[in-house]
DNA sequence: TAGATTGTTAATCGATTAACAATC
DNA sequence: TAGATTGTTAATCGATTAACAATC
């Protein structure tokens, strides 16, 4: 149902922002600041000062003030809630090469509410080991693990070849939501939520963003 | 002043499903498909096909044929062109920790024509050691050795902390384009290009699709 | 008070989707 | 030929930005 301040009212496009803001405010939290208009904020992160005005306005519980602008704890903490960056939700991993170890290994990923508690991969010699004190778990576990646990997410972050069956298994397991970091486009019935990482996609804007700013130079 | 079929006529949204085009084009070819409809691919990607239309339109030289689609190794070859895949970018990389580490040992990057000349870091324990082949230089090394090769990619995976200060460096050195991995926003001069991997805006959105499939059911 | 800053309505912009004629 | 599919114009949608009144 929903409070009127939760994530579902916020869009998409302000949803992405959010963590930046956060970010920007802890850091003025911790240099000891109080307040924080939309100005500077917007000046900070090279953003339209309407634009974050108005985001501010779907997630703010408390109104800023005119000439004085926002209190930066109140920002933090309705940003915490509506991301969910004080409640814990648990995850699995699958994976355990280079990049899958290195996002288990990844302690900030507390900080945005996410807890990995089990890593799974197929590989004999990586099964029954530990990656940032994460069990490693065999692959084949996965559907019954993940259901045992009663965990939401799954990371895939095995070869492409692997990835849609890694997937199926997830969801068989009661997974509905897959961060993908293998390079393939995962097919997931309609009520299971999938993000791509897709490094091909953002090298390819910001290729297409050096072609113009070296263009516009000759 | 650039072809007409360039990555500059084409809109960054379109941009950004180019790589899983071309990823889908790529397993038709090898499975020994000939043509492609737009149907077909929106079908598989999970698109509207007049958007797919749409995109093919902007990027192909060959116009696709009523009743039959498009010719596939035809589009690769434009999606090709158009992203600089066929022909090699350098970049540098800095901080091999996990995730630097990680993406220095992932050699798909050399497909889509991105190729690591060397890593930066800081530890003495990591200097002059190598990551999937790439020699590790000291991070004083940056300017001097980034202007030497001449690179004009940095791809930043420094702890926060540091993140700011090897933009500087890099941009110093002659980098145009930043592809940053820390969790923080560089402040950079305007004719730099940055792409930032914000993995906590990622897990946001994912969160919220997650909300709003879980309310659904309820 | 004067002016910086908020909050909101309206205008603009970019991207997606619907409708449909052209054609192999 | 009939029908699947392309390519394009117009309509819609969502997000950003401009304009401006309200207010601390």
């Amino acid at each position: 149902m929903g409070n009127n301040k939760d994530i579902q009212n916020v869009s998409k496009a302000t949803i992405g922002r959010l963590p930046a803001y956060h970010r920007y405010l802890k850091e003025k939290e911790a240099a000891g600041e109080r307040t924080i208009s939309s100005t500077a904020i917007a000046e900070e992160l090279h953003l339209n000062a309407v634009q974050v005005r108005k985001d501010l306005s779907v997630i703010s519980t408390v109104a800023g003030k005119p000439k004085l602008g926002f209190e930066i704890a109140d920002l933090i903490g309705d940003i915490n809630r509506i991301l969910g960056y004080d409640n814990v939700t648990d995850a699995v991993l699958v994976g355990a090469g280079g990049l899958g170890s290195a996002l288990a290994g990844y302690d900030g990923f507390r900080h945005y509410g996410l807890n990995i508690v089990a890593v799974f991969d197929s590989d004999p010699e990586r099964i029954d080991k530990a990656v940032n004190g994460i069990r490693v778990f065999d692959a084949e576990q996965i559907r019954h693990l993940v259901r045992r646990l009663n965990v939401l997410i799954g990371i895939i972050c095995v070869p492409k070849g692997a990835a849609q069956q890694v997937a199926d298994e997830l969801i068989e397991g009661g997974v509905r939501a897959i961060w993908n970091f293998a390079p393939v486009h995962l097919n997931v019935p309609e009520n299971i939520a999938v993000k791509n990482e897709d490094m091909a996609a953002s090298l390819a804007i910001l290729s297409k963003r050096l072609a113009e700013i070296l263009n516009t130079e000759k």
